[in-house]
DNA sequence: ACCCAGGGTCATA
DNA sequence: TATGACCATGGG
């Protein structure tokens, strides 16, 4: 038994589900791309984008920053948004072409990074969290809805609370390790998609005993198989 | 015809 | 500080 129900979450959802070998993307930049697409986006669409992206440009922040924003616009539009993430895709790559690129980013010390990612337009907590941890390596536990939800519903926090409050409270308790941040919230994106639903499926779940959503789930498919 | 998806910004009270 | 409107496509 650990000491913290944090960590004993972590270990439920390791044993299920393995290594999740994260965040699908080749390259540094290509996490950053994808991260500012999925803001509240599905990854499949965010993934015809990155296709239709591909086909039109290479890759990197020169070329994005340069293109039209009519035809960035018509790439990313399967990702939703598309006139808002093309401003804030453009916002964001001009903003690395003038700190020179990846390379100086990764001499500066995470806090200052954070507020730095933080002061580009269109990059709120998140995105930049994604981008800290999973682009440079850096120890930053990312709070996203799935978090709020799986939490919530396992009554270890109320759901609503603001995110520095969160993230603060998960890297409390837990070890700063960017290795176990990273994935634990893939693990916790994967529990998402498969059990831990907006109508959650708690019965199915690893963590069903942790969680009173359970019982009211296994009420509800008992009153299902009645009729 | 709904609800949902790996958020963020802006205006308002 | 804390809500609500808005952004937009694709799947269930």
């Amino acid at each position: 038994m650990n000491s913290t129900p944090f960590l004993d979450v972590y270990d439920c959802l390791f044993q299920h589900y393995g290594p999740r070998a994260w965040w699908p993307a080749e390259t540094a930049f290509e996490v950053m791309v994808g991260a500012i697409l999925t803001q509240n986006t599905s990854w499949t669409n965010v993934e015809r984008a990155l296709v239709r992206l591909r086909d039109v440009v290479p890759l990197e922040p020169g070329a994005i920053a340069g293109l039209s924003p009519e035809r960035l616009g018509e790439a990313l539009r399967p990702a939703g948004y598309f006139n808002v993430k093309t401003k804030r895709l453009q916002t964001f790559c001009r903003w690395l072409v003038a700190q020179g690129g990846e390379e100086p980013l990764t001499k500066r010390d995470t806090h200052t990074l954070r507020h730095e990612l933080l002061a580009v337009h269109g990059i709120g907590p998140e995105t930049a969290d994604d981008i800290l941890l999973y682009a440079f390596g850096r120890p930053v536990f990312v709070v996203d809805a799935y978090t709020r939800r799986l939490f919530a519903r396992l009554g270890l926090i109320q759901g609503d609370e603001p995110y520095e409050e969160l993230r603060a409270r998960f890297e409390q308790v837990l070890a700063k390790e960017a290795g176990l941040y990273n994935e634990y919230h893939a693990l916790i994106v994967e529990h998402a998609k498969t059990v831990c639903r907006p109508r959650p499926l708690c019965s199915a779940c690893v963590l069903k005993d942790r969680c009173p959503a359970a019982g009211a789930n296994l009420a509800h498919s008992a009153i299902a198989s009645k009729r």
